[in-house]
DNA sequence: ACCTGTAAGTGCGTGCAGTCACATGTTGGA
DNA sequence: TCCAACATGTGACTGCACGCACTTACAGGT
């Protein structure tokens, strides 16, 4: 089913873009429907259209050599994807699966690339989410350096966490699998950092989203600065 | 000092320029010489250049919060490096040392960031390279995921693995050090696998250089499907 | 209301990699 | 030439993260 041009210009990298080549765009793009779990970019696949989450949450997997499920990134609501294929014509080099129900639209590659490079703008803009995005891949690689998983996991809980008038959050919070295979650790290590912290009253569950009542606490834990598989129970504030 | 515009028509992303705007930009740059460990530029540091490097081998690196050392890519002469700060005008985001003596040229950034989209064939080099650098993430995001070092060591000599008349080599071998920041392991445990690997004949020492005797052995033990340790020695190419 | 699948929580035992401490090569600069 | 710094090699110890096996909790569909 084709997608109006409304949504095209809403967003982000696109709305620099002309009325009548959105229009374009729009008549031969398309929007599908994933169920939690279905793959939405086939690994090693030739690239065939440029690709923007509309809403859902997708998640960039991958599987090392012995098997072993790898997450790369979250892709967010606006966030466009499969971008790399495009640009340089090689081949997916990643999984890319909806982590919940979401709705994506594949604009084709051959509408595309041709202007990729013309319109300045939109090569700015391509160039600087690129930028974003390999400083992202930088810091979860300064994640994974940590020696031991309770600070990975506070590391990784810093990276996601969100300000709501004046509450510390994160919002939509992986699963303790989602977050193991980021931060390469097994699900049940998860499970006891998550016992720990909320035994300290530092997190909170609220529903699919996590209330932060201690962020100092959390990455202090990241840093290595305090250890609570050291410390007294006694008192969980202090 | 100032370098050559012969210098800057040398590097692949500079090629597709015009002599007139090339020779400008040769008036303003600048070339420099490091030292081994030097540092080429400061985490954190504004970007004031494009940088490039003419020879020698520079290293991405950065120290998580506490302070253990990670690598996270090499620079090998005629790449461009600190581009992802130039882009986004943000900070540097990580190191780049030098491991062994280098020669750089700083093209400063105002002379780049203005013509970096008006040119489209320079767009899409910079694209392109940026797209090659996320797959290379990608690509080590993957081998961190591998459980075991030994597993870890042989899938990064797979990434580096060369190609010369039929024999297969690792060109300007990285420390046991360097390999070891790279892959989340500890030096001495780098220094054993190579023991190991060694000891098979699956690899040899050659001046800088590593000759690798037996790729597909690499290989195999990678992906997991050998474990070296579980066998028997008597008999090494078994 | 029932069933199924997935998420989360928990105890236990084991192996392996990190750390420490040292010995020995190797290299490059003063 | 000599020294200092760095690279490599090796043994012993130990902690802790993983994997397994299981239970419990919860949500969605029919």
């Amino acid at each position: 089913m084709p997608t109006p041009a409304a949504v095209l210009r809403g967003l982000p990298l696109l709305s620099s873009l002309p009325q009548v080549t959105l229009e374009h765009m729009a008549l031969h793009s398309t929007e599908q429907a994933f169920a939690k779990r279905e793959i939405v970019l086939q690994k090693s696949s030739l690239p065939q259209a440029l690709c923007f989450l509309l809403d859902g949450r997708l998640q960039g997997v991958d599987f090392t050599s012995d098997g072993r499920e790898v997450g790369i990134y979250f892709v967010q609501p606006g966030d466009y994807f499969g971008e790399v294929a495009v640009i340089d014509a090689g081949v997916q080099p990643e999984f890319v699966t909806a982590v919940s129900r979401s709705r994506v639209v594949f604009v084709p590659k051959d509408l595309v690339k041709p202007i990729l490079f013309a319109f300045p703008k939109l090569a700015e803009g391509l160039c600087g989410n690129l930028a974003i995005r390999l400083r992202q891949m930088s810091a979860q690689r300064r994640i994974l350096g940590l020696a031991n998983p309770l600070q990975r996991v506070c590391a990784q809980l810093e990276l996601l966490l969100n300000t709501k008038n004046g509450q510390r959050y994160v919002h939509n919070a992986p699963t303790h699998l989602e977050l193991a295979i980021m931060i390469n650790a097994s699900r049940e290590t998860v499970t006891r950092v998550f016992q720990l912290l909320q035994g300290r009253g530092v997190l909170e569950r609220d529903g699919n989203d996590l209330r932060v009542n201690d962020a100092e606490f959390i990455c202090e834990v990241a840093a290595g600065l305090r250890d609570p598989t050291k410390e007294d129970t006694k008192n969980a504030g202090q």
